[in-house]
RNA sequence: GCCUCCAUAGUUAAAUGGAUAUAACGGUCCCCUCCUAAGGGACAAUUAUAGGUUCGAUUCCUAUUGGGGGUACCA
C-alpha cells in the first residue's frame, strides 16, 4: 500500500492513489498486515525460546465493536494458551516483546488487553488513506474482485404465471435483485433470471378455470360448475371477460380441450407481460427469462430422466418412475404413472441447463414453504454427476402486512388480495425496496405500511437519503463562498482527522468493500441495509460536531473529503439497491 | 409422529465463539444567533428453561417449553 505520490500536480496524485487503491478491501489488507505481524512476533518468540517451539493454533483478527479495545485485535494468545501451556496475558506479552518494529507499517500501536486479547490501533496515516480512496475510487469505491469474476446465477421472484404477483414476490424481487448487485460489486459475473412456470399442471388447471369462467359468462353463473381446485382470482374472470369481448361466445360450442388452450394462448402472454412491467416498475431487470416449456419442448426433461435412470439412481413403482432420496429424504415421483413427468422432474433439467450454461453457483431464491424441495434437488443434482451444494437456496420467510398495529390481508381499494401492483401503488419504491432488505431472509418481515409511507424520520430509507442531501447541501453552501474540493490540500490536513466522530466516520467509509463481499458470500443484503442505515449515523454525528464551512483551508479540505467519500458510499451503496438519491430534501 | 427454521429491552430487530449484549421505534427530558432539527444528546429497560463443550457461549451440542413452515403421482 506504500505509493510514492506526486504531491505537486493533484490529476497525477490522484491518478496514483486510484490505481493503488481501486478495487481493494481495506480492511481485508489490514487485517492481513496485522495477522503477518502476529505471525512474525510468533516466530521470533519461539525462536528465542520465550514461546515453546508446539504448532500454533489457528488465530483470527477482528475488528472490535468498541475502538477503544483497537482499530484490529487479535485472540492468538487465548486460543494458544492449552497448546503453550501459559496463561493468555503472559503468551500475549511474550509476543509483543518479540515483534518486529512498527514504523513504517500500517500499525501505530499494540497493547496487550482484556483476557489476553493483542489490540492494534492503526496509524492516522491509514485513516487519511481510506478518506482518499474512497473520494478518487468514486462511483467504483466499493467494489472488489474478491469473486474473481465466477458465474453466479440468481434467480428470484419465478412466480407462477396464472396470476398476479404478492407481497412474497414483492420481498423476494427486492431481495434477489439486491443480492445480485452484492455479487456484481464482490467482483462475480451475476445474471439475474426469472423461471415461467408456463408448462405442467398449473397451467392445464390455469386454462380449466379460465375455460369455466368463459362459460359461466356465455350461459350463466349458475350454469357451469367451476373446478372444485381452480384459481378463484378475480383476475381470471377478467380475462376469461376479455377473451369473451374480443372473441365473442362462439368458442362455448367448441371442444372443452381446444377452448381451454385458446384462452391459455391468450391470457399467458398477458400475464407474463404484466409480471414483466410490474417488476420494471419494482425497478427489477432480468437477464433471462427461462420457459419451463422449452425444458419439455427441446427434450431437456428426458434427457435429465435418462441420465439419473442410467446412473441407477430411480426405480420404478407402481407404475410410476420414482427418484430414490438421500438416507434422510424421501423417495420421490419423477414420472407419473400416466407418463406426465412431474414439477421436480422438470426443476431437475433445469437446473442442469444452468449448470452446462457455466454456472458455477446457482442462487435460488425461495420461499420458506419450498423449503422441502432442497435436499431433494441437491441429491438429484448430485445422482445426476454435478455438485449439488453448488445451488444454494436462499430461503425467505413470510411478509406479514401491517397498518395502525393490525395485519392487513386486503386490499382497501379492490377487497382483494394485496399484490405486487397494489403495494406499489401505496408505497415509494424507494421504501418497499429498503424495507423488504432490512430483515435477514430468514425472520419474517412485519411490513409496517404507516412506516413504508412516512415521509419523515420514522422511515429509515429517508434517514440514509437525508445524509446524502446534507453533504450536498454543504457542497453547495462551499459554492456560494466559493470554495472548491482541493484534493492535494485535502490530503495534506488528513492528519487533522483525529476526533472520535472523524475516526468513526472513516472505519465505516472503509467497512463498505468488505461489507459487500460478506453480503454476497453470506446471501444476505440485510447487511447492506443496516449498513448504510450506520454510516448515515455516524455521517450525521460527524456533521453535529464537526463544522467544514469556515474552518481554515486544511482541515476544511480535510473534513470535505471525508464528507465526499461518505457520500460516495452513500451513493453507491444507495444505488446499489436500486433506491433514488436525491440532492436536495 | 418425523424433518426443518425460529425464540434477545414494552415493540421490531443486531451481535464471523470474544472484552460492559447493540440499534431503531415507543416513554421521560435536553440542544437551532451555527454547512437542512427529515438531525444530535441524556435516562430507564433484554439473551425462553435445564444441562454440556470452551480460557470465554446470544452464538456450538443435548433435552424441555412455545411459535412458523414442510411431510402429495401439487408447484
Amino acid at each position: 500500500m506504500a505509493v510514492m505520490l506526486d504531491k505537486s500536480n493533484p490529476e497525477k496524485m490522484m491518478e496514483q492513489m486510484r490505481e493503488a487503491w481501486q478495487f481493494t478491501d481495506p480492511i481485508a489488507i489490514a487485517k492481513d498486515e496485522a495477522a503477518a505481524f502476529v505471525q512474525k512476533a510468533l516466530s521470533a518468540a519461539q525462536k528465542d525460546g520465550a514461546l515453546p517451539g508446539a504448532e500454533a493454533a489457528p488465530f483470527v483478527v477482528e475488528q472490535p465493536a468498541d475502538p477503544k479495545n483497537g482499530d484490529l485485535a487479535c485472540n492468538i494468545a487465548m486460543v494458544n494458551a492449552k497448546t503453550f501451556g501459559m496463561a493468555p496475558r503472559k503468551i500475549a506479552e511474550a509476543l509483543l516483546a518479540a515483534a518486529p518494529p512498527i514504523e513504517n507499517s500500517i500499525i501505530e500501536k499494540v497493547e496487550v488487553a482484556g483476557p489476553g486479547f493483542i489490540n492494534l490501533y492503526l496509524a492516522q496515516s491509514w485513516f487519511s488513506g481510506r478518506v482518499m480512496q474512497a473520494v478518487v475510487c468514486g462511483e467504483d469505491y466499493g467494489r472488489t474482485h474478491h469473486g474473481k469474476g465466477e458465474k453466479v446465477n440468481v434467480e428470484f421472484v419465478s412466480a407462477n404465471p396464472t396470476g398476479p404477483m404478492h407481497l412474497g414476490n414483492a420481498r423476494g424481487g427486492a431481495l434477489g435483485d439486491v443480492l445480485a448487485s452484492c455479487f456484481d460489486w464482490a467482483g462475480y459475473e451475476v445474471e439475474r433470471e426469472f423461471y415461467i412456470n408456463d408448462a405442467g399442471n398449473q397451467i392445464t388447471k390455469f386454462g380449466k378455470s379460465l375455460a369455466a369462467r368463459y362459460l359461466q359468462q356465455v350461459k350463466g353463473e349458475d350454469a357451469v360448475e367451476f373446478p372444485e381446485d381452480g384459481y378463484q382470482g378475480e383476475d381470471i374472470k377478467e380475462r376469461a371477460a376479455e377473451f369473451l369481448a374480443q372473441n365473442g361466445p362462439g368458442w362455448a360450442e367448441k371442444p372443452e380441450a381446444e377452448l381451454e388452450q385458446a384462452l391459455v394462448d391468450y391470457a399467458l402472454p398477458k400475464n407474463i407481460q404484466d409480471m414483466q412491467d410490474h417488476l420494471a416498475k419494482y425497478r427489477i431487470s432480468y437477464d433471462v427469462w427461462f420457459r419451463e416449456s422449452s425444458l419439455h419442448q427441446s427434450g431437456a426433461v428426458e434427457r435429465a430422466i435418462d441420465k439419473l435412470k442410467a446412473l441407477d439412481a430411480t426405480y420404478e413403482k407402481e407404475g410410476a418412475l420414482w427418484m430414490k432420496g438421500d438416507e434422510d429424504d424421501k423417495d420421490n415421483v419423477l414420472v407419473r404413472a400416466n407418463g406426465v413427468p412431474t414439477y421436480f422432474a422438470a426443476d431437475i433439467a433445469y437446473h442442469i441447463d444452468k449448470f452446462e450454461r457455466g454456472f458455477t453457483s446457482l442462487i435460488d431464491v425461495w420461499g420458506a414453504d419450498h423449503h422441502g424441495h432442497i435436499a431433494r434437488m441437491q441429491n438429484a443434482l448430485t445422482a445426476a454427476g454435478y455438485k449439488g451444494e453448488a445451488l444454494d437456496v436462499v430461503l425467505m420467510q413470510f411478509v406479514k402486512l401491517v397498518r395502525d398495529g393490525q395485519p392487513v390481508r386486503m386490499s382497501k381499494r379492490t377487497g382483494k388480495a394485496i399484490t405486487l401492483s397494489d403495494l406499489l401503488d401505496e408505497v415509494p419504491i424507494d421504501s418497499a425496496r429498503f424495507l423488504f432488505n432490512m430483515r435477514e431472509p430468514g425472520s419474517s418481515i412485519e411490513f409496517d405500511l404507516d412506516q413504508a409511507v412516512a415521509q419523515d424520520s420514522d422511515n429509515p430509507v429517508y434517514y440514509v437519503q437525508y445524509a446524502h442531501a446534507r453533504i450536498c447541501s454543504i457542497e453547495r453552501a462551499l459554492a456560494e463562498e466559493s470554495i472548491a474540493f482541493e484534493p492535494a490540500v485535502a490530503f495534506g490536513g488528513a492528519d487533522r482527522l483525529t476526533t472520535g466522530e472523524e475516526r468513526d466516520l472513516i472505519r465505516k467509509v472503509a467497512a463498505f468493500p468488505g461489507v459487500l463481499v460478506t453480503a454476497a458470500t453470506g446471501r444476505n443484503p440485510a447487511g447492506v441495509t443496516r449498513y448504510l442505515m450506520d454510516l448515515a449515523t455516524g455521517f450525521h454525528k460527524f456533521y453535529t460536531a464537526c463544522h467544514i464551512k469556515g474552518e481554515e483551508a486544511p482541515l476544511l479540505q480535510a473534513r470535505l473529503a471525508l464528507a465526499l467519500a461518505t457520500k460516495n458510499v452513500l451513493k453507491n451503496g444507495l444505488s446499489m439497491l436500486k433506491v433514488t438519491v436525491p440532492d436536495k430534501m
